[in-house]
DNA sequence: GTGCCTCGAGTTCA
DNA sequence: CTCGAGGCAC
């Protein structure tokens, strides 16, 4: 293994190049004798040094890196499950308009943010949305070489061997192109074959489907791909995410360049003009519906520009030049047998609906959610009416519809048949849990338990946050178990699961002779409980479950303060300074007063600063990661907007600017690295030469980007 | 002070 | 996925 310490600079392009090959087939060999044999032919140590070789000659060499490459597949398959590959590019989702008007609103909202004149000309493509399953198939030089669900849009699931079947995608596009193509689409089923499927499943005697959609899921998530080869899936592509050679300049080009290398695309895509049009082709595709012959939800606008959805780029969740006008969704009645009250981790009271068990939109519901106090009596928040006034009554009946075809809620009352001795409901105002007041501030919609850190329900829905996926993300230590060691009084705050196996020999339990372990899950949990000693500083921060707290509050604070004595002293600092708005907690982007309060009212109170020194004491910190890429001088930049632009707006420069790594802050100190001064810059500008910030132009703004290719 | 826009919190079922 | 609310631009 003595090669793999040699200095890779003195290697040419192709013998790195032959190495990264041997190191796959090294790689690929082992997982084969390893998890299909069951037969190791590398110790672990020799097995980390191969990845940890192949991942460091990828990143100096990012054009070598491949989808299907060892490094991009996290976690080993395991029984039941797929091998799961991380996106290149994150399969975002797509918000969705229920009317024209909140299409008129997207469309403002474009032009808002491109700066372009309400006369001025947007051309819009339309198609409709596909109910079925998002995939990303990934070709390398003209071959087929991954494909991957959705999955949670940052890792998926690794279903190459099971879409190769699927007539609609080509194996194989050789010769028509070279290098990486990433193809994205809708697997789905068609309303014929569904039928056929189940009469065919009914034949054999095994379970049918609820929904074409359910079948196609099914079928495509099936572990042996034989099974799924005699399943009649098919393909829409409507997207794609990296391309190495450009397809085109519109995105109505460039899913014709891609029906033209093989690919199914829609026949009813269409461009609109205007808003006009766009609700001509709604109307048109919803009365073609029924007899398309697939299920399709909605209609999808997309900007037809390349450049411009360049410009706009992503929100956190969704691309900013894309919409869904979605169908109105299925409803149906049935009867409220009870209100449940649930108390969350920020001790929020939440009423929960029990229903009479009903099928709508093809699952069997039995609970849907209440919101809160004024739901359940018919009023908003804002004092406007939902149901007109009308409350909701043990033993009523009730409409039911699925929101975004997923959250069961009710929609309406039938007051004709009100059973005579319903009674209105009362809210309780005390937690049904710990019995603590529970209180509801002037102008809020939720009410809250006031035992913050003893009420149990609030504990355990801490620690349940805690070991969560985006949080520490803990393998084998669900809700379940978490909910188990709590009632047994094993575990109360964060830092007792990283003492859990003292805990268990102080108490002299064996948790292998506990019902449902054993001698290996016992071990696994343990280990993995060590594993996570080692925790990215946002993911910690996030996992306090701090109220106004959560992943991208959470990311920011670990990227300004890089660790945690700095973040505790800032934070700290802000209470002696009386929380006042020159505090340097308040000057990050997107922080403010309210936040700082919440981190201050939490770090003040002996109980969460206990609890926080334990666990401090058990982990190790990783600091945020700075993007260490040189030739990005953005990437470490702390940079203040100010005055006027004429280029671009405020919301774009930002946004770019965050895509380069850049953090971006609202007032100017020490910490700043740059002001871009638009016209007109007032005080800012003149704080920033008197503390020697550097001071740029637009012009000489958008000169940077250029040199990134970020224009 | 007001009106976006984005984020956080809570929710269902398979 | 939706709703409420925090943050920030105007």
């Amino acid at each position: 293994m003595s090669q793999l310490s040699v200095q890779s600079d003195s290697f040419t392009a192709s013998e790195v190049a032959t190495e990264v090959k041997q190191l796959k087939d090294k790689i690929s060999k082992a997982d084969i004798d390893y998890h299909q044999h069951d037969n190791p032919s590398l110790t672990d140590q020799e097995y980390d040094e191969l990845k940890v070789r192949l991942r460091d000659i990828e990143t100096q060499y990012p054009n070598l890196m491949t989808p299907d490459s060892p490094t991009q597949l996290v976690g080993a398959p395991t029984a039941e499950g797929f091998k799961k590959a991380q996106h290149s590019r994150s399969m975002l989702s797509l918000d969705n308009a229920f009317n024209l008007g909140d299409v008129e609103e997207f469309l403002i909202r474009i032009r808002r943010f491109l700066g372009m004149e309400k006369s001025e000309p947007l051309e819009l493509v339309s198609e409709p949305k596909i109910d079925g399953l998002s995939l990303s198939l990934n070709y390398q030089d003209g071959q087929l070489v991954q494909a991957v669900t959705r999955g949670d849009g940052t890792i998926g699931e690794v279903v190459t061997a099971n879409v190769q079947t699927i007539a609609d995608i080509p194996r194989d596009v050789t010769g028509e192109i070279s290098g990486r193509l990433e193809i994205r689409g809708e697997v789905y089923m068609s309303h014929a074959d569904f039928e056929k499927l189940n009469q065919s499943q009914l034949a054999k005697e095994e379970r049918t489907f609820a929904n074409p959609r359910n079948a196609a899921a099914g079928s495509l998530r099936q572990l042996d791909p034989k099974v799924t080869a005699v399943r009649p899936l098919r393909f829409f592509a409507h997207g794609w995410g990296r391309v190495d050679p450009p397809l085109g300049e519109t995105q109505l080009a460039v899913i014709k360049n891609i029906a033209k290398l093989g690919f199914a695309i829609n026949p009813h895509i269409k461009t609109c003009q205007d808003i006009k049009a766009i609700s001509d082709e709604f109307q048109r595709i919803e009365k073609m519906r029924a007899a398309l012959g697939y299920d399709i939800d909605g209609v999808v606008i997309k900007v037809n520009s390349l450049a411009l959805q360049r410009r706009l780029g992503n929100s956190s969740t969704a691309p900013r030049w894309a919409i869904a006008i979605k169908f109105p969704a299925e409803t149906a009645w049935t009867i409220l047998n009870a209100i449940e009250i649930q108390v969350g981790r920020t001790g929020a009271l939440s009423p929960v609906a029990r229903l009479e068990p009903i099928t709508v939109g093809g699952v069997v519901v039995s609970n849907a959610t209440l919101h809160n106090e004024d739901y359940i009596k018919g009023i908003g928040s804002d004092g406007a009416p939902i149901r007109e006034g009308r409350d909701l009554r043990i033993g009523d009946r009730v409409k039911i519809y699925r929101a975004g075809d997923v959250i069961p809620k009710v929609a309406d009352v039938d007051l004709s048949v009100r059973p005579s001795e319903a009674k209105a409901y009362e809210f309780p105002t005390h937690c049904p849990v710990c019995n603590a007041p529970a209180v509801r501030p002037e102008g809020d919609a939720v009410r809250r338990c006031t035992a913050e850190f003893t009420c149990p329900s609030q504990q355990l829905e801490k620690l349940k946050h805690f070991v969560s996926r985006p949080a520490l993300n803990f393998d084998g230590l669900g809700d379940k178990i978490v909910e188990q060691f709590f009632a047994d009084g094993l575990l109360q705050e964060p830092a007792d699961i990283f003492l859990l196996e003292d805990i268990f020999k102080t108490k002299n339990i064996e948790l292998k002779e506990r019902e449902g372990w054993g001698e290996k899950s016992a071990r696994q949990l343990f280990a993995e409980i060590q594993a996570k000693k080692t925790v990215p500083f946002a993911r910690l921060i996030f996992g306090l479950g701090i109220r106004h707290v959560g992943e991208v509050v959470a990311e920011r604070l670990a990227r300004h303060f890089v660790n945690w004595p700095s973040l505790v002293k800032a934070i700290d600092e802000f209470a002696e300074s009386c929380g006042h708005s020159e505090h340097e907690l308040v000057a990050i982007e997107g922080i403010g007063e309210k936040i700082a309060e919440a981190l201050h009212q939490a770090f003040v109170h002996p109980i969460f600063r206990q609890s926080m020194e334990r666990l401090i004491q058990q982990v190790t910190i990783v600091p945020h990661e700075v993007d260490t890429d040189s030739t990005n001088p953005l990437a470490s930049m702390t940079i203040v907007f100010t005055g006027t632009f004429e280029q671009m707006t405020r919301a774009e420069a930002k946004a770019r600017s965050e895509s380069l790594g850049a953090r971006i802050s609202s007032s100017v100190s020490s910490k700043t690295s740059m002001v871009v001064a638009g016209a007109k810059a007032g005080s800012k500008a003149r704080k920033a030469e008197e503390l020697g910030v550097p001071v740029i132009t637009e012009d000489e703004w958008l000169q940077m980007l250029e040199n990134q290719g970020a224009v």
